[in-house]
DNA sequence: CTGGGGAAGGGGCCC
DNA sequence: TGGGCCCCTTCCCCA
C-alpha cells in the first residue's frame, strides 16, 4: 500500500523555478535543496506558469530539505526550492484527462469532477459556515480554512523557506515567495514588454496606466 | 508603479 | 458524505 502510494506520487507532475540556481541563491542554500535528492536543474526543467508543459520526474525524492530554520515564529519544516516545487500529484491538472462525467450544479450551472465536489460547492450557495473561530468569531466554509485562519492568531508558521529562512503560515504564500528567489521573470506585458516574476504582479501592471482601458492577455515569456 | 506578504476562496483528488 | 491535503488564484495592504 505504501509502495503504491509511492508509485502514484512518482507519476505526478512537478515544476521548478528556473534561473534560481545561477542567479539568485547562495550555493550553500542550493546545496541544502540538493540533499533532498532531486536531480533536476534549471537547464532540464523549465518552470512554465501556464502549466502546459510538465516533465516526469526521474527521482521521487522531495518533501523536505535537510535545512531547518527556527526563527521568531515556530517553523515546523523548511523547504528547498526544488523539493518544494515537486507536487504530490493532487494538482487540478491530474484529473483533467479522466474524461469522467461532470456533475452540474442546478443553481449556477457550474460543473465538477465528482459528486463530492459538487456537494461541497453547493454549500457556497447556502452560506453554511459551520467552522467558527473561537477567538474572533469569524466563520468559514471548510475546516482547513479555519485552521489557516487560526494561524493568524497563534503566529504559527509551519512553512519555512530553506534558502532565506523566512517562514509562512500558508504553503501557497511560501510558493509565491519561492518565485521571488528566481531571477527569471516569466510573465511579460504584451504592451511594454516589461517582465514580472509573478502573474499577480503582471495583473497589477495591467491595471496600471500602461494597460488601462484596453484589452490584454497574459503572455508568458519563453 | 513595483515588489512582497497575509489572508481567503474554491476546485481536484484521496481516504 | 465529509475531512483533509493539494493546488492556483485573487484581493488587500504595505514598503
Amino acid at each position: 500500500m505504501i509502495f503504491l502510494k509511492f508509485v502514484s506520487r512518482l507519476s505526478n507532475v512537478f515544476y521548478f523555478v528556473t534561473g534560481y540556481v545561477d542567479h539568485c541563491i547562495t550555493p550553500s542554500g542550493y546545496e541544502v535543496g540538493k540533499k533532498s535528492g532531486s536531480k533536476f536543474s534549471s537547464s532540464e526543467t523549465d518552470y512554465t506558469p501556464t502549466h502546459d508543459d510538465y516533465s516526469e520526474p526521474d527521482s521521487p525524492q522531495s518533501s523536505l530539505s535537510a535545512g531547518y530554520f527556527s526563527g521568531e515564529a515556530a517553523v515546523t519544516d523548511s523547504y528547498s526550492i526544488d523539493a518544494f516545487f515537486i507536487t504530490d500529484g493532487r494538482s487540478r491538472r491530474s484529473g483533467e484527462n479522466r474524461g469522467n462525467q461532470r456533475h452540474t450544479c442546478s443553481e449556477c450551472g457550474k460543473t465538477y469532477a465528482t459528486s463530492s465536489n459538487l456537494s461541497r460547492h453547493k454549500q457556497t450557495h447556502t452560506h453554511n459556515l459551520k467552522h467558527k473561530c473561537d477567538v474572533c468569531g469569524k466563520a468559514f466554509s471548510r475546516p482547513w480554512l479555519l485552521q489557516g485562519h487560526m494561524r493568524s492568531h497563534t503566529g504559527e508558521k509551519p512553512f519555512g523557506c530553506a534558502h532565506c529562512g523566512k517562514a509562512f503560515a500558508d504553503r501557497s504564500n511560501l510558493r509565491a515567495h519561492m518565485q521571488t528567489h528566481s531571477a527569471f521573470k516569466h510573465y511579460k506585458c504584451k504592451r511594454c514588454e516589461k517582465t514580472f516574476a509573478l502573474k499577480s504582479y503582471l495583473n497589477k501592471h495591467y491595471e496600471s496606466a500602461c494597460f488601462k482601458g484596453s484589452e490584454h492577455e497574459c503572455d508568458v515569456q519563453s
